[in-house]
DNA sequence: TTGCTCCTCACGTCACGTGAGGTGGC
DNA sequence: TTGCTCCTCACGTCACGTGAGGTGGC
C-alpha cells in the first residue's frame, strides 16, 4: 500500500511541492534506492507523520529549522517505542525510556498552552469590546 | 510625545525593518509631509494598533494581505467610534455603527475559536499520550 | 566633536509558488 | 495511444534580514 506524492499531499493538505521541499533540505528522509526519474513513494505513517508536523508547525509558527527538532524528538519517540516494546528490554531502560517520553510530550504541551493562553488572552479583551458594544446596543433600543 | 521607529519596534516587539516593509507595501499609513531622509515618527495609537496587528498575525498565521484586511476593519471601526460619540450623530446611525462594530468583533472572534480549537485537539491528543505513559511507568514502578 | 539612532538603497534568505519540458504506469 | 501524475530544473514571490554608506538631533 504505497502512496505518491500527490495522494499525500492531499491527505495532509499541503502540495507536492512543499513535500520535496522538505526532503531536499533534510526535514523529511529521502529514499536511498530512487533512481533519478522515479517516483517518490510514501505509506501510511509517513502521511500521519507529516500531519503532524504540519499541525505543530501552522499552530505554533515555527520555523522550520525549529520544526526539525520536533520532527527529531518524534523520530527519537519511535525508535524508543520500538526498544520499549522489545521484551528483552529491561525494566529498568523501560523506565528510562518512558521518562524520556513524558519530558517531551509536557514540552510539546507546554508549546501548546503558551499558543492557547495568548488567544485567550486576545478573546478575552475582544469579549470585553462586544459586551461594551452590546450595552450600547441595548440603551439604543431597537432589535 | 512622539516616538521614533527603534523605540515602537522594541514597544511591539518587532524590528525597525518590518516597520519600514509594512509601510512600503501600503499597510502602514505613510506621513504625508515627512521630506526624503527625516525620521519617521509615531504616537501611542499607532504603537496599540501595530501590536494589535502582529498579535492577530501572529495568533493567526495570516498573510499580509489578510492582515491588511483585519487592519482595514480596525481603521474603519476607529472612524466610527469617532462618528458614535458625536453627539450629532442620531440614535438610527449610531445603532447601525454598533451593529457593524459587533459583526467584526465576532468575526474576529470566529478565527481565534477556530484556532483555539484546533490547539485544543493537539493538547487533547498529546494528554492522551502522557496519560498512557504515565501507566506505564505506574506499571513499571519506582519513583 | 563623539555616539547614537535614523535614513535609503540593494542584495540575501526562507519557504515555498509556478511554469517549462520531459518521462512512466493504468 | 491518450490522460494523468509524476519528475527535475529554475526563475518568481512573500516577508522580511542584513550590511553599505550617509545624515541628523541630544
Amino acid at each position: 500500500m504505497s502512496l505518491r506524492i500527490g495522494e499525500v499531499a492531499a491527505r495532509v493538505g499541503t502540495t507536492t511541492r512543499t513535500i520535496r521541499y522538505y526532503e531536499e533540505i533534510g526535514l523529511l528522509p529521502v529514499e536511498e534506492d530512487r533512481a533519478a526519474g522515479q517516483h517518490r513513494l510514501y505509506d501510511e505513517r509517513d502521511v500521519d507523520r507529516l500531519r503532524d508536523a504540519l499541525r505543530l508547525k501552522g499552530l505554533l509558527g515555527v520555523s522550520l529549522d525549529e520544526l526539525g527538532e520536533l520532527l527529531e524528538l518524534e523520530e527519537a519517540r519511535e525508535a524508543r517505542r520500538t526498544e520499549f516494546r522489545d521484551e528483552r528490554t529491561p525494566a529498568i531502560r523501560r523506565r528510562e525510556i518512558a521518562r524520556q517520553g513524558l519530558f517531551n510530550v509536557e514540552r510539546q504541551l507546554e508549546l501548546l498552552r503558551a499558543r492557547r493562553d495568548e488567544i485567550e488572552h486576545l478573546e478575552a479583551e475582544l469579549e470585553g469590546r462586544r459586551a461594551r458594544i452590546r450595552e450600547a446596543l441595548g440603551e439604543l433600543g431597537g432589535g
